[in-house]
DNA sequence: CTTTCATGAATAATGTATGATTTTGGTGAA
DNA sequence: TTCACCAAAATCATACATTATTCATGAAAG
């Protein structure tokens, strides 16, 4: 999946088509996994020699990172890793808080039986996992919400959400959670399908509401203490 | 300001210093104006030679347009305009329907009397203007929304709402304001300056949100009439 | 002795120019 | 209509010029 930026979501048939767009996905995935971390610089020389192209590619894949968000250029400087930090997560929750309630709505009032099953089924292999397989917990969890606003009619609001989802999901893999958001995180579901389920479009609301408030500010307060560790290291 | 996707709006000293950024510039400017139509091919050597550079910063404006969503590119087929039709302007109203009341309350409740009356005086010349100059109306329109929410703290918020506003502002240059509209719109910011002024939040949020999602509708109906015009003007 | 500051070479960004390769899209013949 | 062919254009590589930044070095100041 090529993330297009907000307005996107379209074209889906260039996926890694062009040696601009390979370029394109490592770095993204590089920045999304952390391998490149905040505020790395962005060297199109190195990059080319390490992708083996000319600087051309490279270049370009850059400057539609750029137009996404991801990197940052400064004239004669070249581009830098965007850091993505608790403020910076904090208000990408915000707007997950301002979306998804929105998205939810068309999903209940449109789910078939299978759309439920197929909840059911993420559900159930989350249950299984028990939070013992992070990234696996992760991808399961990012599809439970995309199963429900994949199809949604308005293509801005989840090319929004996609991209912001994207960037929550990588920094979720790589925070622990508490055990007793491991355990509201399962109710909190059970909870969703349930509302769903019965065609309860506010409670659902309701539930999805407090799910991903409750979660962003989880994912929040891990990350300050992430950084008061740093800090710390740092002093100590 | 130059635009930077949804995620951006951080480096402000990029403007243009560079050949690229002025093209980039340049290039969205064309297609927000609606001098670049709907599907235009963007053709890297004919831009070049206007823009009288070299094929490179062409390609690399073009890929941000693209990471901003504003230009589709398909592999081995170059750049087009992304149509900016009437599903989509009524996708990205739908979601400021969402963003605005989120960022009106942090205005609300950290606005000072320099605030309100810089809103007052937009708000006159508004009126005075009397929707005689359209485009010079659009400008003061967008400055008054920008006011209550250039400071948000939440940059990602902000950053989305700007985005989508230019392309609003852009579309509502070239379409007619019906006549009711336009009373509709001097009466609801009175109204909004008013709450504002009187601290009262959820009187403010929920005028706004009048205000905005009739906006919007009116906005969209424009486009349908600008199309079933066009449709007929084939068919005649 | 440490910090600050100037300096110049190495590094890198930006842009130009050109050509190779491949794909696309149209044109005319079978 | 189908298919071979060709011009146009996209994509990429390569090489190079220019300008700006970075960074290590060393001098000067505190």
């Amino acid at each position: 999946m090529s993330g297009q930026g907000i307005l996107a979501l379209s074209a889906h048939k260039e996926d890694a088509q062009t040696s601009a767009n390979a370029i394109y996905e490592s770095i993204r995935h590089d920045i999304l996994s952390g391998k490149l971390g905040a505020n790395a610089r962005l060297k199109v020389s190195e990059l080319a020699r390490i992708h083996d192209t000319s600087t051309n590619p490279v270049r370009e894949a850059l400057q539609q990172l750029r137009g996404e968000g991801l990197v940052l250029f400064a004239p004669n400087q070249g581009a830098r890793v965007r850091p993505i930090d608790m403020e910076f997560v904090r208000d990408v929750v915000e707007v997950g808080v301002l979306l998804e309630p929105y998205l939810l709505r068309w999903f209940v009032e449109t789910a078939s039986d299978a759309d439920v099953a197929k909840l059911r089924g993420l559900q159930a292999e989350m249950e299984m996992l028990n939070f013992q397989d992070k990234p696996r917990h992760t991808v399961l969890d990012s599809t439970f919400h995309e199963t429900m606003y994949a199809r949604h009619y308005n293509r801005v609001a989840y090319g929004v959400w996609k991209q912001h989802r994207e960037i929550i999901s990588s920094i979720s893999t790589r925070v622990p959670i508490a055990l007793g958001r491991q355990k509201a995180i399962l109710l909190e579901h059970r909870d969703l399908i349930e509302a769903i389920s019965a065609q309860e479009t506010d409670r659902a609301v309701a539930v999805l509401t407090q799910h991903i408030g409750d979660a962003g500010r989880h994912l929040v307060d891990q990350l300050r203490i992430e950084e008061t560790l740093a800090t710390q290291a740092v002093k100590g």
